[in-house]
DNA sequence: GACAAAGTGGAGTGAATTAGTCCAATATAA
DNA sequence: TTATATTGGACTAATTCACTCCACTTTGTC
């Protein structure tokens, strides 16, 4: 019931994007210390961000990671999807779930509104607005 | 970022109780049949409903498990708190949870906005509604 | 009073997830 | 060419999940 600690690692890591936001990129190195993530771990996060299409990076001397698109154009829950996949409450929730209960299930109802209450605010949260 | 299928199972049994709500006890091993809970693991989710303060358990033969209160005044966060635990988006939500970072960070800020969200509807869903 | 039915309590287990760590390979700016 | 970066894959310890097994206690009924 819990975001993973990784999630959180990679919102850090887009906000300290966002901070820097001049075009330039920034060394993993300089964003694990900034931030506090041990670097060999948040390497891995960023990979997942680059398969997100929420950051861009280059290799080799003076490369390092930059946003993909604008940090107004950027949600929160992009981010968290981008780390965690899919948001579901319950597993009948997940995309591609065949519910072997009669489809409206008063549980999946209720948990189904409890989601979109949540995910509506996340939706809602724009990277740049949380700097 | 799910309830487990314990979390689920505790729902289920709590509804079959509100079903039978005739005052009577029913055994473990008709809820674990009607819902599909294997029985042992339905047992031990039971008694976390009984420190709870949700079902009450009567012991020996014609013994079983009934509801501590009219579902009227039973409420889904309490199911699922009884199993889970508190609810927290984040390990920084949790009640006791002393933040490292500055105490207004914008993650936590904005996670407890969403949690909120959420916790709403489950505290507005009686028991008794779902049947 | 014996017996069977029912909850109680505790130990153990296999699989999956979490949160890393280590290291070799590859790309590239200078 | 070399130092600096990201990439990719293997490995691991700890924890959680979802049970399973079983001995024990309680209690209604015959």
């Amino acid at each position: 019931m819990q975001i993973t600690r990784q999630t959180e690692y990679a919102i850090k890591t887009m906000l300290e994007l966002a901070k820097n936001a001049n075009g330039n990129v920034i060394s993993t190195r300089f964003i694990s210390e900034q931030q506090e993530i041990p670097e060999d771990f948040l390497k891995k996060t960023i990979k997942l961000l680059v398969l997100a299409d929420l950051v861009i990076t280059q290799r080799g001397a003076q490369g390092g990671v930059k946003l993909a698109r604008p940090a107004e154009e950027i949600t929160l829950v992009e981010i968290i999807t981008a780390i965690e996949g899919p948001i579901a409450l319950n597993v009948c929730l997940a995309p591609g779930y065949k519910c072997p209960n009669q489809p409206n299930c008063s549980i999946s109802k209720v948990l189904r509104r409890a989601q979109t209450a949540m995910l509506t605010v996340l939706e809602d949260q724009l990277l740049s607005d949380m700097i």
